[in-house]
DNA sequence: AACGATTTGTTCGTATGTATC
DNA sequence: TGATACATACGAACAAATCGT
């Protein structure tokens, strides 16, 4: 039965933070003094920490000291559509809503501001996953736009689009500007080449962060905060997949939501008030 | 530049798992001749392989070796319910056909045969995050209904609905039976005390997973293997929530879709084949 | 700007325990 | 049972980051 030592000393520090003293954000006892107390050399105490670590309960920073953690308040984002006013016909009203702004993704968190970059463009060939998601043989020419975005100037999201370059030479020039589409693309591909939207799939995952991810995102090399990736496919009247949108989130900060049929909207009280009675100014 | 040498190691046998020979599931060097290899002491070594193992890239078997982790098909999920039939009325299709059998969950990955446990049944009182979603107070009385839920046998979910239990005082007397309720729980409902589903909201979020379930998935105890936490929430005809169903995934073998308007059918081909040229018959 | 004190990070060595075949 | 392989635990030294003086 006897668990590792570096786990029973794990299990106790575990138990100071999820009951007992340690506040989220305080610094715990340093490693030397977490020797002394438990009389274990330090490898073992900074074992112990390490499994603390992999569990997400606390970190390190170099030179500073080990510290419990502050869970984020996560970013809420609907992947469905706006609910539909009732009595409108389906297919009108999905895309409409929920993908006005230049992309479909809303913050519902209030008093947040979501900010992106210009975008950077880049011509591309079909490979792997994405010329799979967009129904065309591989090598086939495309337009890729790259975003970073950010809530409250924090790191939020990676995104790419990816579009046929067919449309590009037939008429939709801006496809290649390095300016936003304030109107968004999905509108200005419907007014320039007729191409409406009819609807979406999301595809949801999670994988690990690579190098770019974890630095942007500001999260530990290693796998302990998952990135969900979303692929969303968008289709036109023909069921043709007219784009394919990818988006990274860092898991540790956001949630999603998922409408269907006729539900209320979703209440501020709903993700507020979890475990902070105090202070409601912004 | 000089990055340390674990990670040094670790990047070297990262590119033979990417590109080289390392193939999934194929063992690795032990660490003893790793330490010939590269010079380095054992725990330089065993850093390496951390480091490799927080990444989700080997496993490590005591007794046994080093492995490279071979990837799994993903099961996949459609969390929207089945495309309603063009022309009808938006709200009468959405729950008679996604939320069929039970639970809305359905396989799509076809060849692959879900199956549940009776579900164990449970009197409780609302708490935290149950009763916030389900928009009662603290202490209303509640019955729980916990399931575990395997694909080809292996386990794929484990699941906990919530319920008022003044709908058993009405006359919904089998919500306590340990039986299942093969027709699904939501048509009985609506049999039985006349309360109709019309429409659901899930909220999708990734954290780590408790002891239960990393034993009962066979995932590593701490947090590399993140869950997808999935919290539905059904709604009545006055728009007040009437059930909610928590289910927790493993990430590692999970997808979700999402459908908005009018789209194609999940074909076939846009999860198979991705890594195996043979074979094509259906 | 420089230095010293503090704290975590890296690397070595060594010994023993435990799981698997 | 023995051999092999990973897991745990100790000790020690120096490097690198941070902070205050």
């Amino acid at each position: 039965m006897a668990n590792p030592l570096y786990r029973m000393i794990a299990e106790d520090l575990r138990d100071q933070i999820d009951n007992g003293g340690l506040e989220p954000g305080q610094q715990l006892r340093t490693e030397t003094e977490l020797v002394e107390h438990y009389g274990a050399s330090r490898n073992t105490i900074r074992d112990a920490i390490r499994w603390l670590m992999s569990l997400g309960l606390v970190e390190t920073r170099p030179g500073q000291g080990t510290f419990v953690v502050k869970k984020i308040t996560p970013y809420i984002t609907t992947l469905t559509a706006a609910a539909p006013a009732r009595g409108l016909p389906h297919d009108d009203v999905v895309l409409a809503q929920g993908e006005g702004g230049g992309y479909a993704f809303e913050v519902k968190q209030q008093k947040r501001q979501p900010s992106f970059t210009d975008p950077e463009v880049r011509a591309e060939k079909a490979a792997g996953a994405v010329a799979q998601r967009l129904q065309v043989p591989e090598g086939t020419p495309l337009i890729s736009r790259h975003e970073k975005r950010y809530i409250d100037g924090t790191p939020w999201s990676l995104q790419t689009s990816f579009y046929p370059r067919a449309f590009f030479s037939q008429g939709a020039e801006r496809l290649m500007d390095a300016d936003g589409i304030p109107e968004g693309t999905v509108r200005y591909l419907a007014e320039t080449l007729g191409l409406r939207q009819v609807g979406y799939r999301d595809r949801i995952t999670v994988r690990a962060p690579d190098a770019v991810e974890a630095s942007f995102f500001n999260v530990p090399q290693d796998g302990r905060v998952g990135m969900f990736e979303i692929f969303r496919t968008g289709f036109d009247q023909t069921h043709t997949p007219m784009r394919l949108t990818v988006t990274v989130f860092p898991t540790d900060r956001n949630e999603f939501v998922v409408n269907v049929g006729d539900v209320p909207p979703l209440a501020m009280s709903e993700e507020e008030e979890e475990e902070r009675p105090e202070q409601a100014s912004a």
